[in-house]
DNA sequence: ATAGGTTGTCGAAGCGCTTCGACAGGGACT
DNA sequence: AGTCCCTGTCGAAGCGCTTCGACAACCTAT
């Protein structure tokens, strides 16, 4: 293993020159810079992690949990983590990967040792047991999602009341007068997941607000649990003629349902999903939706965090804003008769 | 934060002792253990994790290189992954997460500062170019899947070529002369990713054994694109009437373009799917399937990577055997007429 | 020519830990 | 009683880097 000692005796300087060229914090001449940078490459030297980590007290890691659970839409957090990854790595910084199972503890750990020098969390919920100790720990963070208290955090997420604001609204312009909002599966809402229950209340509010009935039902996903929730759901308000899915693993079973009994999408009944781009394109038709942008999620956490870590950085929190794409899943409410 | 020096003080011993109390490389006596872990306990003493790699040259970080594609199924991927990161933490170690995206910079960069003490490599090619650098660095590693030369690896994966083997038995068994294989997409096949064509190999051989016909079509998945490809498999083989799907994107779309056809399933035609079985029993009837072991392969990496850190660990290829799981989606051929 | 300010380089200290060799004290033997 | 060997503890060195203060060399303004 070669050392920067090494270099620097290649090179004909000492240690701290080379140190210096490496992380540019003193100027240096154009010549020596040559001259040490060609020996790096020679050598093909490596600056110690672990040695850089202790003298500096910067890890240049950023910790990511994220949740252990599988009953939520799996695809959005992988893609929140790779877009986390990769910004990361554009700002100099590693990813360690850390799993909601150790809960407070990872946070204890993480910060106490210095193994990360600052730390995303995910799937946050309204009252998270890690966020007392994070605020305390004072540890520079970033969460995705939106707890109930965003008091000291920074927090990026899609502005999910809004989302469900604008579900409703685009429906009651359409016409319909009855709506029923497949949810996330009965654990999300339990655990009290900010996202779901906020698009809940965008959904309720304005529906309120627009004269719209809304009925809501979770649903864990799956074709046989989704037959039983529709049929349910037409139990009870025979007259629904538009549907808000949450659950991205509803989705298919949905749109297999309403074409098996005969209601066509978007004739009879229309059809908005809260859904990743490619959810809505793969489907047996191109459906209405309102996307959720994993990769700016995770790209706009990462780019505050290292913000905060540089020094100019707020504690803020960023909702983006819904955008709803029409697509042929939602039309007119069929005329009465 | 609380150094190891001080929490020797506060015991009254020396740092040395406090480190073999954490270690445990040495015998200390219960009266002094004791009084140390009282000491770590009131103080909250974390071990920074920088001063531990630095003196012992072991970061206890296994880093995990994911691919960023997404062409394949995703919710595998995090399934290892975090099957992976739960794992490490048992045996005392975190995980690094690396993106594909860097490729082989990543390997040399990793090895060479000493991030990490190992690395599993995911998504691995029949020809990977990480290999190499892989092989001459002796950095301790475990792939997850299977390159073509495997000399000097170590590599955890299912069984592929037994899975398309056992997927032709079973559907010769049921009386099946003419068989299609919906495969992944073209560009998995295109940058010779193992396990599909091992599946391909295994179908192929045992088709030709038992006297099978077999049509293989790559598949991109999502409802259109299927829709055109079931029609011309059809319309080149309209006796088909068993199908191999190892796309999970592609299962829900054929499953309703079979229905919408009129073509009953398991009696007119029979599907297998090679999937986790969450997917074949979630679909809108239960599929008779192939299971993809995310877990076991994510935690068997780990269990040999942890092997060969600690010594006694050997270069070996675990191939994992495929269960064949019959639920309601393949049955006997129908009778002709 | 001289004071004052840059600029580029160096030496040394120290980050918090592990680990090696040393050694005091106490049993179990001769 | 003396030797030997454990067992438990300590001190010190050193892991490879960053960073601070010092300082020589040069440039500019008097």
């Amino acid at each position: 293993m070669v050392t920067l000692a090494e270099v620097a005796q290649h090179a004909g300087v000492s240690a701290s020159t080379v140190s210096y060229v490496l992380s540019g914090k003193r100027s240096i001449s154009a010549g020596t810079r040559q001259r040490v940078e060609r020996s790096i490459q020679e050598l093909g030297y490596h600056p110690n992690a672990g040695a850089r980590a202790l003298a500096s007290s910067r890890s240049n890691i950023i910790a990511l949990m994220v949740p252990l659970r599988t009953d939520m839409y799996v695809p959005v957090m992988m893609e929140i983590a790779i877009a986390v990854a990769t910004t990361a790595r554009i700002h100099g910084y590693d990813v360690l990967l850390l799993t909601g199972e150790e809960g407070p503890d990872a946070v204890r750990r993480v910060t106490g040792s210095g193994l990360a020098d600052a730390m995303i969390l995910m799937d946050v919920e309204l009252d998270d047991e890690r966020l007392p100790l994070l605020r305390q720990s004072g540890q520079p963070s970033v969460l995705i999602g939106l707890p109930a208290d965003t008091a000291g955090l920074t927090c990026v997420d899609l502005d999910f009341t809004a989302t469900g604001a604008l579900c409703a609204e685009h429906l009651a312009l359409l016409g319909h007068r009855d709506i029923a909002v497949i949810g996330e599966a009965p654990a999300v809402y339990e655990r009290h997941t900010g996202f779901a229950e906020r698009t809940l209340d965008g959904l309720r509010n304005r529906s309120r607000e627009l004269g719209l009935r809304m009925l809501h039902r979770p649903c864990e996903g799956g074709y046989d649990v989704m037959a039983v929730t529709l049929a349910r759901i037409f139990d009870e308000r025979p007259g629904t003629t538009g549907f808000v899915v949450q659950n991205e693993s509803a989705v298919a079973p949905l749109l297999a349902l309403l074409r098996q009994q005969g209601r066509a999408v978007p004739e009879d009944v229309s059809v908005i999903a809260i859904c990743p781009d490619q959810v809505a394109t793969q489907a047996s038709l191109r459906l209405t939706s309102v996307a959720i942008p994993a990769q700016e999620m995770g790209r706009r956490a990462v780019e505050h965090l290292v913000a905060k870590l540089d020094g100019h950085g707020t504690d803020e929190v960023v909702l983006l804003a819904p955008e709803l794409t029409v697509r042929a899943s939602t039309g007119p409410v069929p005329s009465a008769g």
